[in-house]
DNA sequence: ACGAGTGGTATCCGATGGGTACTACGATGG
DNA sequence: CCATCGTAGTACCCATCGGATACCACTCGT
């Protein structure tokens, strides 16, 4: 559980779904920097665990849409708390990590 | 930043250090599951990153206690509400999930 | 027949996670 | 004098994950 959640893209992936359904390519463009295969997998593993809805639309243009279900809606309160918190006290942190390529502040 | 905090370990060791300072051997018993070599490395970057603090008593068995800076105690308050969140929803998600070697539920 | 738009997969690689075994150190004890 | 214990790791190896780039499948419009 912990695993899922505590996971840099399932948090910034729930948190772009919190304000309405979002389809794969939007959330590729919001969730900067992620990599199709990452983005899938991410996905994958929040519906196999009841947080999205993965809805296809076989229209012409073929449409898939991401939902949160109402277990993903309530886990998005203390991921927001987190990303918050997070945004709020990035200067508290020490001096060179900010330009570790590795660490994203998270928008 | 949420590379950092988003991560089981790192959750779990903060929140292992939230009632005071622990030796290593401690937080080891503390995060069942948790290997020496995974918990150094986690440990290690939570230092780097100004969230803990290593300290070594170099008596007679030799002692080191890690204990959180105020950015870490900070920290500390996101992240239990994450991990209560999670307790608390346990049951809340799909069959099968629980049995799932992989996921653990962080007491 | 060709290119655009959408939603991915395939492939490769390096980083990370994880388990088991082993080390270094001085104290203690036979 | 050598063995053993407790503490805090390190060394090694393999599996999995994260990440970048390239490519595929489907259908519409031209």
């Amino acid at each position: 559980m912990l695993d899922l959640l505590a996971n840099k893209w399932s948090a910034l992936a729930l948190g772009a779904l919190e304000d309405g359904p979002r389809r794969f390519g939007e959330l590729r463009a919001r969730l900067e920097g992620v990599s199709p295969k990452v983005l899938t997998a991410t996905l994958r593993r929040l519906e196999e665990h009841g947080l999205i809805d993965r809805t296809v639309y076989p229209a012409v243009p073929l449409h898939v849409e991401y939902s949160l279900t109402p277990l993903g809606r309530d886990a998005c309160e203390p991921l927001a708390m987190l990303r918050r918190w997070v945004v709020a006290n990035v200067d508290r942190f020490p001096e060179g990590v900010l330009s570790d390529p590795r660490v994203s502040v998270a928008s």
